[in-house]
DNA sequence: GCAGCAGTTTGATCCTGATCAAGGAAGGCC
DNA sequence: GGCCTTCCTTGATCAGGATCAAACTGCTGC
């Protein structure tokens, strides 16, 4: 394991857990983050590993503390469609339901901080503040799963790329607090294939539009970081974004 | 207006109402539902009358009583892709957001048993219950989205048809309270040009893909029913559906 | 150094679903 | 009845993305 990262996931403190100041508990009372930090757990996972399979009685629930985590669903003849796709402060789990109907892996060394799930109901039950929040979450991933539909169903391929990498630009910089708007330099954390995944296409579909973005000068790739868009507004445009590019997911 | 339904609709009865029995009160206590039957009011729209405007400020929530709803998002060059199917004691409406995110229009005569939200989110935050209730539908909305995901982005123009009759088939039953696996008859409330929204299609592809089915003997159309599914297990088959056919949705 | 491998790119060809176009069916209205 | 309009069906052709195939890149291990 590569020394300047294992030092930083063992040692995650309450204070860089998104739970605690992002996520889950944003408005609470300190009593009710030390309920939280009581049933607590931190644990990682290994790039392209499987969190858990569709149908899995999974006992947890949690969000992403480090790193990127993928939910997919798979058809019986193996085609694969992601359906989520994790980044930290992302809730991960249902409170109330014991199987995950989803296929969860790691894109990248990933690190959840999680709850036992029975210990959290408890914890929701008396802390209606923490449910609302957790409602809040849930409607945003609503909308999420609501514009990828429009992209899944409605977009040209080339399109589907500009779109991705409109909201790998903003999603990144949420992560990092900048503008989203300026896009000079974000990293392509996932494969091609999770790209293809990501937008219903193959990978080889994905690799030859985002050939045809380069050359007409769209951005340059550096050890796939996306690079120096030279027009982000025309990216934008071309993902069919009528929303500002200003503001943050 | 025919005589038979109107008398339906305005004779809505508060035991009639979703809200009450089945949507977000279904364990609330007698003084929760009075507080709900007391900020409640109904309204129907006519087939193919918009609901509300992508953007648009947005007063109230509810919950379809009778007749079916669309939401759907719309690319500014007017390519549209349906997001929502809302079936009587589906949900609509954010409350804690002011603004709607997608167009709602009436499939049908569509009745909603509506609440003022300001009003409605001073009832949840004393109701935990009916909170909790919320977050429940929301999950599933969630669910039904990342499904419809799965079909969008790696089904055929063929599957996405058996899946859309399987999932009409299983909320229409769900809605009369049959069991969903004979699927003997079950009306399209849509019309073509919704099926094709719904799926990512056009209308020429739906209408092809319904005659070659009907051609091949899965089923029958009358007057807008699908009747006498030959074999829903192989419906289900084409659809991709792994999940086992009894349960309802 | 080089073999082996996973991930990626590029090329050639095919096929599914889109597009363009024309007709048919059913209902409403005069 | 006849003429709209709206919705649906069918046909001919096209094109975007899938498929099949091969080569390239960067890494790891020896």
């Amino acid at each position: 394991m590569a020394m300047p990262s294992a030092p930083r996931l063992t040692q995650t403190k309450c204070s860089d857990c998104p739970i605690r100041h992002r996520a889950v508990c944003a408005q609470c009372e300190p009593a009710e983050l030390e309920d939280l930090e009581r049933i607590k757990s931190y644990r990682t996972y290994t790039p392209g590993e499987t969190i858990a399979w569709a149908g899995e009685r999974l006992s947890l629930v949690g969000s992403v503390v480090q790193g990127i985590a993928l939910l997919s669903s798979t058809l019986p003849d193996g085609r694969r469609q992601m359906v989520g796709l994790l980044f930290p402060s992302d809730f991960l789990g249902r409170p109330g339901r014991d199987t995950i109907s989803h296929d969860v892996t790691a894109a990248t060394q990933v690190t959840f901080c999680m709850f036992q799930k029975v210990e959290f109901e408890r914890l929701i039950a008396r802390t209606p503040k923490i449910q609302r929040r957790l409602l809040e979450m849930t409607f945003d991933e609503l909308d999420a799963a609501r514009d990828w539909m429009l992209l899944l169903g409605r977009k040209t391929a080339r399109e589907k790329i500009a779109s991705l990498f409109v909201i790998m630009a903003r999603r990144d910089s949420a992560l990092n607090s900048r503008p989203a708007d300026q896009g000079l330099r974000f990293p392509l954390y996932i494969t091609r294939e999770a790209m293809a995944d990501y937008l219903g296409l193959t990978i080889e579909t994905v690799s030859r539009q985002i050939s045809a973005l380069k050359r007409e000068g769209l951005f340059r790739l550096e050890e796939n970081r996306v690079v120096h868009i030279a027009d982000f507004a025309r990216l934008l445009e071309e993902a069919g974004d009528d929303s500002d590019g200003g503001v943050l997911i």
